[in-house]
DNA sequence: CCCGTTGTTTGATCTGGCGCAAGGTTTGCC
DNA sequence: GGCAAACCTTGCGCCAGATCAAACAACGGG
């Protein structure tokens, strides 16, 4: 049940979009076909380009999104420069709902890590929404879970683990939600570096390069520059 | 605006309780007296005895709660019996709220690290409460906010700090939501063990301890057993 | 008051992984 | 095709902090 547009006419225009082809993407499933309309006529589309911030952390929470296509990455940044990243979010989940949270500035930045697309609601219709649409706040309430799950899980990783299973977690997660299959194995379907990696683990780029050649050797993972594949999971370290 | 109930007298029975006492501690600011009449109707007490769990990791999410007095910690434990300290909870924060995030059952432990009182209401109330009462949802929204900010903060300090640090932060958020003035610095006013700030920090009681040995030393903090007190905050490293 | 339990301290040793340094490879742009 | 920027690899020394070990202190119940 993965879903994501794989391929996208860009025209960034909301007219030229047929619903029965965004639909799929959206998270809301329950929804009426008629209020399904209804929230698209409010909805505009953003084009996000790699590398490239949608938000960052400290602004005004002025809207809210859903990732219909490419990779965003939710991070936030250190006041000496370094970056910590939290999730990364894939087509079909929600992303920038302050709202959810009784904020009116974001916590995070959100930049693309892989340049698709993004529906994008102003948050003044937010509160119609969830109390219009049940479908909608059911959806927000599992991207609430979901995200709460992964950061729980987080924190239990860097309280117990040591860098190199956290490496192997991370990269397994990443298998997890946008794992594509190759003839050469499981590939992370996103150019991902050695920097990304151990931003994602708290580490430095130097031990994620160490355990990666080593796996490599090892014929556990296949890895190129941006590029990670993994042969055979079950080998990484737990 | 800290919100406590000082004394309570231990009538664990609903009907000997003045919604005038219990309001104030309650964190549904704006909510009509009727509806909270109502919503006192729905609720048991349960008194929470220290270092026992109201619920544990897994099992079916059946209640929710109000903590009115005492210290919640919300833990999770690894296949390895390691546990991990995830937040604390204090009075006047709801807890147990799997249905906020669309779960069924708890994902984490809540065990009491003092002992309290704890409102409770069944989860088949849940879905009412959020529909009647707009003062209900905008209390959990509340929530939800505070408790995923206090995740990525985590998240963030144990990706970049060192464990002296991090011994530092989690002694001030604790100052921060529990700290009582004393003739002696500010005092974390509950038992706390070198163990305890060690699952907090993701490190062992015996660096734990050292450092505070050494604050000790330097003057900044004063502990015994179970006791911590903070006499110069400022000088704890950053 | 004694004794078991629980919590704390401190030393000695060992090592994972960081910091530093230097060189190699790939990519894209002019 | 050449050059700069971005990315990756590997070696080496060092140290924060884990692990192991042992003893001490406080407390609480019988």
């Amino acid at each position: 049940m993965k879903r994501s547009l794989q391929k996208w006419q860009l025209g960034t225009s909301l007219d030229d979009i047929d619903p029965g082809v965004i639909a799929p993407v959206l998270p809301f499933d329950d929804l009426a076909p008629t209020d399904l309309k209804e929230m698209l006529s409010k909805a505009t589309i953003e084009h996000v380009t790699s590398n490239e911030s949608v938000f960052d952390e400290g602004d005004n929470a002025d809207h809210f999104y859903v990732l219909l296509d490419g990779v965003m990455r939710i991070l936030r940044t250190t006041e000496d420069g370094e970056q910590v990243v939290v999730l990364h979010v894939m087509p079909g989940d929600m992303f920038g709902i302050a709202q959810a949270m009784g904020h009116d500035t974001y916590r995070m930045t959100a930049r693309a890590a892989a340049s698709g697309l993004a529906m994008c609601w102003p948050s003044e219709v937010w509160e119609q929404f969830i109390r219009s649409y049940p479908g909608f706040r059911a959806a927000t309430t599992q991207a609430l879970g979901a995200r709460a799950d992964e950061m729980q899980e987080k924190i239990v990783e860097m309280a117990t683990l040591k860098v190199e299973q956290r490496i192997a977690h991370a990269i397994l997660r990443l298998i997890k939600k946008a794992g594509k299959e190759t003839k050469h194995g499981l590939e992370i379907d996103f150019p991902l570096t050695r920097q990304d990696l151990s931003e994602m683990t708290g580490t430095t780029l130097h031990s994620v390069s160490r355990y990666l050649s080593q796996w490599q050797k090892s014929g556990i993972v296949e890895s190129k520059r941006r590029r990670v594949i993994v042969r055979r999971p079950a080998d990484l370290p737990v």
